[in-house]
DNA sequence: CCATGTGAAGGTATTCACAGCC
DNA sequence: GGCTGTGAATACCTTCACATGG
């Protein structure tokens, strides 16, 4: 199975196995199975096994996956095993609360560097990071920083995004409620927050 | 095609659909073509004309859509087209963002309670909403209230959704980064931030 | 002539069932 | 006996090409 086109929706998977790995791994257990695994984290197990199947031979049969390990290959193929210094652009009531997130470093995930046009809040600290004035984003490059997080209003997201790219970046999660262009080597997850709440009526019974 | 199982993924794109209708009805035209709409919202235009023809006839040929009327059909089909008050738990920085966050009342959503254990913080009013002690919760019911954003640490999800499910509450938002169990009848999205990031990586071209 | 709506084709992902291994 | 890994079957979604209607 190892030569084989890996699904999408396999790779949005990935990190929900490795999350539930890594708690059950602070749980002194050494192996899990397909099916414990499946209980945590709510994907079925034939599911879980065809998902690793793509990438090889990480179980033995009759005893299960060792966490440790299992963690450490799902981390190489999501390239997640290096430290990844990360961006963030517009530090309002959304970026603030980005910053102060813990769940980032789990992943690791770091953000090393944060951006604001308002003067007043250029200088300060937040979470133990300082804010920078726009016209730092030009030097990402040279401080090793390819990702980004943009929470910027939507009027100026496109703007932001092209400065990203000008200054090197090559992912970016963006959190404005608008499409954003950008050249095919940099890789655009939009995630818009109220669009996912949007569609929880639909689901619910009458009322 | 107007008896036949609606995909997922249509529900999914709807809400897309909606906001670029919506910007675009302030741009003063009357009609929009699924071509034109396909380059605004970033969909092919016969993915947004299959998406529609699930639901009825809403286009004429040679003309378009008409936005304002398109858009109210959504509405109906979202079950947006009536206010839905939504409460917020856990008032901490995400929360607090979220409920000075503008972009669900473009959806007609309508986050009118906020709920934290803190007592420091109850009493507090955060963009216009007081924060109430978690037992307030469990008349959610009488107040008609039947969405939440659940916004808490992760060790207090599942308890928090429990009491969500006894107060009545049918639909849940939840930015914990774990599984929560609900009966069926509720509806469960669960949007872990740090995830979404995780997968960039993979994307990305060496490096 | 232009743009919609849709059967039919093609592609992708899920689910099953079981052979193979510990 | 228990659990993995996977070909084959199924279900699902996307894409195409065009008949149909304004």
């Amino acid at each position: 199975m190892r030569y084989h086109k890996i699904p999408d929706e396999t790779v949005r998977r990935l990190p929900i196995y490795l999350r539930g790995l890594m708690l059950s791994a602070d749980q002194g257990r050494e192996h899990i199975c397909s099916k414990s695994l499946a209980e945590y984290v709510g994907v079925p197990s034939w599911q879980i096994r065809k998902d690793f199947s793509y990438f090889g031979d990480f179980g033995t049969p009759g005893v299960g996956y060792h966490i440790e390990r299992l963690a450490r290959e799902i981390k190489k193929i999501l390239r997640l095993d290096v430290i990844r210094r990360t961006a963030l652009v517009g530090v309002g009531d959304l970026g603030s609360a980005l910053l102060a997130y813990p769940g980032f470093r789990t992943y690791g995930l770091d953000i090393v560097a944060a951006f604001d046009v308002n003067p007043r809040k250029v200088g300060k600290r937040i979470s133990g990071v300082e804010v920078e004035g726009l016209e730092g984003i030009a030097d990402l490059k040279q401080r090793k920083i390819s990702l980004a997080i943009v929470a910027v209003p939507r009027e100026v997201a496109q703007a932001t995004v092209d400065a990203l790219v000008e200054a090197g970046v090559r992912g970016i999660l963006n959190f404005t409620p608008c499409r954003v262009a950008a050249p095919k080597r940099v890789k655009i997850i939009t995630l818009d927050i109220a669009m996912e709440l949007a569609r929880l009526p639909y689901y619910m019974p009458a009322g």
